[in-house]
DNA sequence: CTGAAAGCGCTTACAG
DNA sequence: CTGAAAGCGCTTACAG
């Protein structure tokens, strides 16, 4: 069998099956709708010339790219790694593949890779970064379909999946007064939605409870070090917090560790409250108290929405709450 | 300033411009080639039209998509993020997006990956993940650059960046026997590399130590909470060991709780070390005893190689050995 | 430094 | 169910 040294196209094929290229593109494309003798040689054809299609060319043609870009802030010691892995996973298995980029805090960054993957003609772009009024623009006017995650803007550009962060830190407050904690220390990310629970958890607290709590701030991504310097803050306070409510697991687990390796005992002399419900939250010893946030669920209703716009049947709800839920563990 | 329902064109920003889509073309992608007053003419027409290239039709036409598969085995939990992040950051930094494919453990999987960056056309693929023959033909026949990271085969497809995992394997035993134990446990995750550093480490102890190490196996991708169960099967032993070799610091901080929660010192009444040092090791009290494997100069060599095969030269060396290094900290 | 034109490899109305 | 043909939006030798 003589190889071409190019690669095989959708011509040697038909030439192969002695068919035109359009009988082919159909068969590649919806194998059903060509009859099945036809069917069959074309099939033999791809297997002896070891045809790959070319998606550029397709996509140019039926300007529908198959392609779908998720814009996260960050990969290392993430919160969001659940949803980005089901994300990608099943986005793959929706027959999309997946460009990755990654934003950080910095919104010209979040440009460039939104200007990427509008220069492949995405289907839809994923996205939990930062947005200027310029790339909103940008995102408005392209027929992709923009999904924000992890949140609810009050108008969002295409459509938004997430849940309320005010919600969260309201009911962090009223789980912390239920449990009877007086003193709260609040370890926040220097990110927009931790200071929007953050904001909502004082609000509350000052409500429904008396005195003020206290706060340190640490940098995003908040990483598992960054407990050692947010303890050291509390032990200066005139009087020790009662509960510390950390911005992520990570913190959390971080804070168990530094308290225990203070000689205290958690929840005991102090309680800990992490966010987000990873793994190692209910792995860790004592497991810790968190807020589960349904990643999974994220990830699976952006992809129907992507289904569906591509149906041309516009998504029927444009925000779409997955909730969040407080998980009652060891640690406080 | 009328704007046209579609994306606008190459075509529409020459008119505008007045000059040929050639010089555009040219502009877009050298904008040096073409005389100043014609680019500015140009700069204008783009910012008017609100132009954003086509690479659908770019790459088609070039047969270069400036696209990277990579392909890793998971996200959540891994030794490979600060990898993975470096290589997402640097690739757009040189200009090239990428897509990114999760393997798992599954060569089937892989292989579907693969064929669909080739029919992206994809410069180059990055993967960590298992091949089976398939799929190693159907690189070898295409014309991306194919790399393998995170380990070095006898007979690389493409290229590799990596470290040899029997190498790291001896050197740990080494290290454990200078450090003065003597009942080493091992506890390794289900896949090839894991396996290959465990054996090679039962070798040199064979050879250099006495006193068989005793193992346990966890699955796959490796996590946390796996450190429980090995942590239960150790105390079951006739003997209980005095160092625990993890196949990462994952495994490593997990094991660390357990002892400390069930009453054991560390290093003292039981040694640990970990693989990997992520961040999370440094940062751990007591700090962990790690092995310190480069992701970041794994990135830069792997874009190297990609960067001197778009110009057409070969990268001088097939395999790029990136070494590891045993960083001894607290733990062990 | 610039333009006219062929070509990249597909898809898809249109016609049969 | 199938084919001929136009068209998707670029790039790039070739010529000037």
């Amino acid at each position: 069998m003589t190889m071409p040294a190019r690669n095989p196209t959708l011509e040697d094929v038909a030439q192969r099956a002695r068919v035109s290229t359009a009988t082919v593109s159909r068969f590649v494309n919806n194998a059903a709708v060509v009859a099945p003798d036809t069917a069959e040689r074309i099939r033999e054809a791809i297997a002896e010339t070891g045809y790959i299609p070319n998606m550029l060319a397709g996509g140019l043609a039926s300007s529908k790219s198959r392609m779908v870009s998720v814009l996260i802030p960050h990969l290392s010691d993430s919160m969001f790694n659940d949803t980005i892995e089901a994300m990608v996973e099943d986005l793959s298995t929706a027959g999309l593949n997946v460009m990755l980029g990654i934003t950080g805090v910095s919104a010209e960054r979040t440009e460039q890779l939104i200007r990427d993957a509008l220069s492949r003609r995405v289907d839809a772009v994923i996205s939990s970064g930062p947005l200027n009024a310029e790339t909103r623009e940008l995102v408005r006017r392209s027929p992709a379909l923009f999904i924000q995650i992890w949140e609810l803007p009050a108008d969002p550009i295409g459509i938004a999946v997430g849940f309320s962060h005010a919600a969260a830190g309201r009911d962090i407050a009223r789980f912390a007064v239920s449990r009877g904690y007086r003193r709260p220390h609040l370890v926040t990310a220097d990110g927009a939605r931790a200071m929007e629970r953050r904001d909502a958890f004082l609000a509350e607290w000052r409500e429904i409870a008396s005195g003020e709590p206290s706060l340190s701030t640490v940098d995003i991504p908040s990483r598992f070090g960054h407990a050692r310097r947010a303890f050291a803050e509390m032990r200066r306070l005139p009087q020790m917090p009662d509960v510390v409510i950390c911005g992520s697991d990570y913190l959390a687990m971080g804070l168990v560790i530094e308290a225990q390796s203070a000689g205290l005992r958690v929840p005991d002399d102090l309680a800990v409250m992490g966010f987000g419900n990873s793994a190692i939250a209910g792995e860790m010893r004592p497991t810790i108290t968190t807020v589960d946030v349904d990643g999974r669920r994220i990830a699976r209703e952006a992809i129907a929405a992507i289904t569906s716009h591509q149906k041309g049947t516009l998504p029927d709800q444009r925000l779409i709450d997955v909730g969040f839920r407080i998980i009652a563990r060891e640690s406080a």
